[in-house]
This record gives structure tokens, C-alpha cells and sequence, in this order.
DNA sequence: GAGCGAACTTAACAACGTTAAGGAGTGTGG
DNA sequence: CCACACTCCTTAACGTTGTTAAGTTCGCTC
């Protein structure tokens, strides 16, 4: 009766699924129900549940690294902040998106195509290409960062403010420290333009310290050897990263 | 027998059990065993899993939100350089540091005042209050998604490299994708400098564009309106975010 | 049409978060 | 001095989860 189902089919439909049920109620079950399969049916096609959600996580990624055109002319802030854009409008388009996106390792190469033309606009426009690649990192993870905060004030796409995200109640508890209240503002209220500024900034920075030749020398005052100027008190390896040690008892 | 226990203690001990087991492996029965105690125990103290783990984020941002000392003569991107370093640093000290901190709303308000010590100094340092808050609300979304990255290649503190993220395996498959193999060098290799290089970047960037006075103009042409000039399939109205919709069938 | 492997079902397990009900322990009021 | 009440915890259990083991059905090949 039922059609046969592979390991595509059962990603896409996990990936429908999302919407509706969030994450957390992504299971197993509820999968397999929607694929009028039994659940253990889905051992057959995935050696677990986190390899499903990897191939979800891929899937998505796969949909989200398409075109960013190029037309003639564009700058490489333009194609970058395209891109990035197009990343952010992907994330939120799926509930915790963000969470998925972020916590899986996908399971092929196919994101390699359209990563490697946007390395290469930016070695064309002058990046070396380990400039590049930190630049394109640097946004990535501003805007995969800026995102899971985001889902968390928005849960659903579309859907109204988490209750716990009250403005109002927040600057209550917050009598007394003026600036942190108007902080909420700025965090919490425009969310679109708040990414956007953040963005412009990082994209700026990026030209300032990555592009050669883009301004200032490459390693100003204050972000130089933190192991040796700012933190007397650490005393281990440099490279390493020293636990700050939970509190005993 | 057992000493009573309470919020605080049981935070504490989740906390410290966090680097044992994971997140994953923090079940309540498991905290409960640490306290010598039931498990439903633990409803008394907190209305559900969440709740508690609300607590365990609140208290690791309590240790975390600490000095800063701000010498004579700190700059604001010293400053703030630090305080990122710093949280980095608290969250790299817990397994799964980030993704117990991201995905949880903190149960009080004593981060405050670090946080309002901290946008007072770069109000002083001629920010408006809101680009102030943008600006450490950038810097801190960099660093969370930056650790979060990491800790998926680095799962466990002091820990070796995760076996999914052998670069040469990683290579193989990207043969035909220069630039991206090499991007994985930049990505993955030595996460402390990429950290430091990408920070360099957003604090640079934030001085050129949220500092007033501090370069160009505040909206440069690539940043401008993307529902106007960029993006002509857009369609929906400003402010709401189109969903991707998943593929249908 | 016997055989065989791929693709599934049914049954069951241990562990999880959570709830209900009850029982110690301490303190207070009569 | 005893009873009541409140706090804090235990024991027992429920429904759900991911996962495994064993058996069954389909479609193809020789």
C-alpha cells in the first residue's frame, strides 16, 4: 500500500514535520506515523536518530546554499551580506532552525559548490584565501549566533513573542540600571534592523582587518597576546583553555 | 543523614556534573544520585527540568559576569575585548557550555550590574546607549556562536578533537574545492587565533560603524533597505520573515 | 517456484520526565 | 504533652522516548 521510503523522503518530511511540532517533538514516532511506517522502520534507512537530524540539518543547508547571483558589479560586501542574509531568512524559516542547524555535522559535500564560489568571489576581490574563509566564518557565526537568540524571543516562524520576553516586566525587574533596561529595547524589539546593524558592522570590520590593504595593520594594541598582557592569574599552556573549575562541594 | 538540599546546591552540583556526563547525560535521576537523593526530590526545588536548568545557565553566567577591572587608561575595545575573552572562556570551561547558555532564560537579574558597568564605560566612551547595547549584544552573539562551533569539534574541555572533524578525511571528500579545503584549515585548526581574528574584526567594525565618529557614514550602500533594492522576489511585508516553506512531497 | 536479500512489522526494554500519594521530621498552639 | 500543620523527601507508577531483537512480507533472480 504504502510507497517505499528512503533516506530523502524521510528528511523531507522530517524537515516539514518541523514546523509543526518544534524540535522537541520531533520524534521518532511522529516521523515514522507521518510516513504511515512503523518507528523502528527508520533504522533501516539511519543508524540513529542523530544521524536523521543530520541529514535534515544537510537538507536544509543543501536548500539555503543556492544561488546569490552576482550581478555585474557587485561588491563582496554585497555578496556576503546576500548570502548571510539568505542564511538568516532560512534559519528562521524553520522553528529552532537555528538549534538544528548548529547541532548536527552534515553528511555530504554538497554545500562544497556553492562555499567555494563565494571564497572565490572574495579571493577575486582581493582576500587571500585564508582572509576569506575567516571572513565568511566570522559572518556565518554572527548571524547562526544572532539567530538562536533570536528563535528563542520568536519560537515559531511567524508566530508571536515568547511570554518569558516581556519588555515591560523585564524593565521592572530591572529598576535601577538604566542603561540595561534600555538594552532591552535595542535587543528585543526590532529584531530585523537589530541584525542588520549588527551585520553591517561585522561585514565593516571584516574589510578593516581582513581585506589587504582594507585599513589598519593587522593586529591593533588591544587584541594582542591575551595569554601575556590581560590575565595574570592564568597559568596554563597557551592553546589550552582552562576550565573555570565549578565550585567544589 | 543526607543534608538538606536546596536551589543553589542543586544548581551547583548540575553544574559540576555538566563536564562529567554532557548535557545529554544530565538526566534528574542522575543529579539526584549526586545528591543522594529521589529524583522527584528535585520537583520541590523546581517546577520542571527547564526550570532548573534556567538555574544552572543563571549561575554560570554569575561567575562569568564577574571583575573586568578596567584600568586607568582602558580602552573601550580593551574593555570589551576582555569581557568577551572572559565569557568565552566560561563557557569553553563547561562541556556543552554554550548550548546550555544559549538555550535558556536566566532566573534573575544579577547579571545586571556587570552589565550596566560595562555599557556605561562605552557610553562614556562617546556611544549612544543603544549603540552601546548593540554593540556588546554583537560582540556577544559572535563569541556564542563561535563557542557553540567549537564545542561541536571540541566536545569536552581539555578534550580531544571529535573524530567527524579529521581534516584530512575532510580534504579528501572536498577534492575539486580548493578553496573550501583550505578553509578548513582556517575553520577548524587553531580555534583560539581564529577566535581572536574574527573579535578583532567585529570590534573594528563596531568602532567604524556604532561609534559616532568613528568613520563613514552609518549605512553604506550594501547594507541598505534589502526589501527595495536586493531582494525583487520578496514579496511578504517588512518585518515578518518569509518562510522558506519546506518542500512539499 | 525456491531462494534470498531488502524493507518492513510486532514486541519488548531500559531510561527519561513527571505526577500522585504518603511518610518522616520539625515546629507551633492549645 | 499531644495534635496539627508545614516542609521536604520517598515510593510507586504512568506515559513516552530512543533503540534492539526477532520475525514477516515483498520483489527479484536463477
Amino acid at each position: 500500500m504504502a510507497t517505499r521510503i528512503d533516506r530523502a523522503l524521510v528528511a523531507d518530511t522530517a524537515l516539514r514535520l518541523l514546523n509543526e511540532v518544534g524540535l522537541e517533538g520531533l520524534t521518532l514516532r511522529r516521523i515514522a506515523k507521518e510516513l504511515n511506517v512503523q518507528a523502528p522502520a527508520l533504522y533501516w534507512h539511519f543508524k540513529n536518530k542523530q544521524e536523521l537530524l543530520d541529514e535534515v540539518a544537510t537538507e536544509m543547508f543543501r536548500r539555503m546554499s543556492v544561488p546569490v547571483p552576482a550581478a555585474e558589479g557587485t561588491t563582496w560586501q554585497e555578496y556576503m551580506a546576500t548570502a548571510t542574509r539568505e542564511v538568516r531568512r532560512f534559519l528562521l524559516g524553520y522553528r529552532d532552525g537555528a538549534k538544528v542547524f548548529s547541532g548536527t555535522r552534515f553528511t555530504d559535500t554538497g554545500y562544497a559548490t556553492p562555499l567555494e564560489e563565494m571564497l572565490r568571489f572574495c579571493v577575486d576581490a582581493g582576500f587571500t584565501p585564508r582572509a576569506a574563509a575567516r571572513a565568511w566564518f566570522t559572518v556565518n557565526t554572527y548571524t547562526v549566533g544572532y539567530v538562536i537568540e533570536e528563535q528563542s524571543v520568536f519560537p515559531a516562524p511567524e508566530g508571536e513573542r515568547d511570554p518569558a520576553y516581556g519588555l515591560d516586566d523585564r524593565a521592572r525587574r530591572l529598576a535601577g540600571h538604566p542603561l540595561t533596561t534600555e538594552a532591552g529595547w535595542e535587543f528585543f524589539e526590532d529584531l530585523d534592523t537589530g541584525y542588520e546593524d549588527g551585520l553591517r558592522a561585522v561585514i565593516a570590520g571584516i574589510e578593516v582587518t581582513l581585506l589587504p590593504g582594507g585599513g589598519h595593520a593587522p593586529a591593533p594594541e588591544y587584541a594582542a597576546a591575551p595569554e601575556r598582557a590581560a590575565a595574570p592569574e592564568q597559568e596554563s599552556a597557551p592553546g589550552h583553555h582552562p576550565a573555570p573549575g565549578p565550585g567544589e562541594k
